[in-house]
DNA sequence: CCATTTTCGTCAGATCCTCTGACCATCGTC
DNA sequence: GACGATGGTCAGAGGATCTGACGAAAATGG
């Protein structure tokens, strides 16, 4: 704590740039596309659902909150349209969490954002160091993320 | 969004793991240390107190909260003793957050637990490699962070 | 097969975080 | 000095997140 720019950031610390900057982004190109509705924490969840739709429980695991936050969430989703629930035919107490059709715009121009900003950055630091970038974040993950 | 963990993760995300991984174990240490009454909004407000002092709108602006917000935050940590607010002498509208004695030990123990995590993390990718992931994500900073 | 334990999800309630809007005091400038 | 900009606060509302308790279905193990 108490370093203000200069001497030397935490790596922990210099991460949180890139990501909030993707994040603010990404909510504002939404709201601009006309999905004004949606929040970084639906986002989030939003982000971790599988083509074939993902338990709530998986989806909580993944973006480190608890059940009762992801189901929080997820009815938010599902009453402004972008998700569904569906019934997991494998297991009658579980429910699968589909993108539905609405939501599946969305992902669009997610997906749209998150190229153009990756592009922005690769241009910034050129092809090399981001390759290099993308390969120890990756590799940072493996001892970072509880969940994988 | 909706890309689970396969097919190459936008470099947004991951940022995030590494930058979670550290607020959730410095929030531990610190709870295992003593100082269990510290949040993470409180902590990245905190992180931001210059040697001197800083002003509120300084410390909302690089945190990326409103000044409210950060008003509220230093509310509390000056009620749990960890800053005080003294008059700026150069501006009678203005005063300084700076840190107390009892912020003193926390600042210790973050630091402590900020080089250890960097240290497990160094020797996991290697000190070349994170060397040029610091480079790149102070590179990145230039871009990304709205404040500097 | 039944009993026990685990897992999936929900409900209820509380706390914390963050924002918008309105407002006042002071600074800087012309 | 008048006026716009800046530093901060007060008040109120909406989200996000957690802990705890619970019901239903699955898995496990005799």
């Amino acid at each position: 704590m108490s370093d203000t720019g200069d001497p030397r950031q935490s790596l922990g610390l210099l991460c949180f740039y890139p990501h909030r900057a993707l994040e603010s982004r990404l909510l504002g190109e939404l709201a601009a596309a006309g999905f004004d509705d949606i929040t970084m924490a639906q986002g989030r969840i939003a982000a971790r659902i599988g083509p074939a739709g993902t338990r709530l429980t998986d989806l909580a695991a993944q973006a480190l909150v608890t059940k009762q936050t992801a189901g929080h969430l997820v009815d938010q989703l599902e009453r402004a349209g972008y998700v569904r629930r569906v019934p997991d035919p494998t297991d009658a107490r579980a429910r699968l969490v589909q993108v539905a059709e609405r939501g599946q715009e969305v992902v669009a121009v997610a997906r749209r954002v998150e190229a153009e900003v990756e592009a922005e950055w690769t241009a910034y630091l050129g092809e090399e160091a981001t390759a290099a970038l993308r390969a120890a974040l990756e590799r940072l993950r493996e001892i970072t993320d509880p969940y994988r």
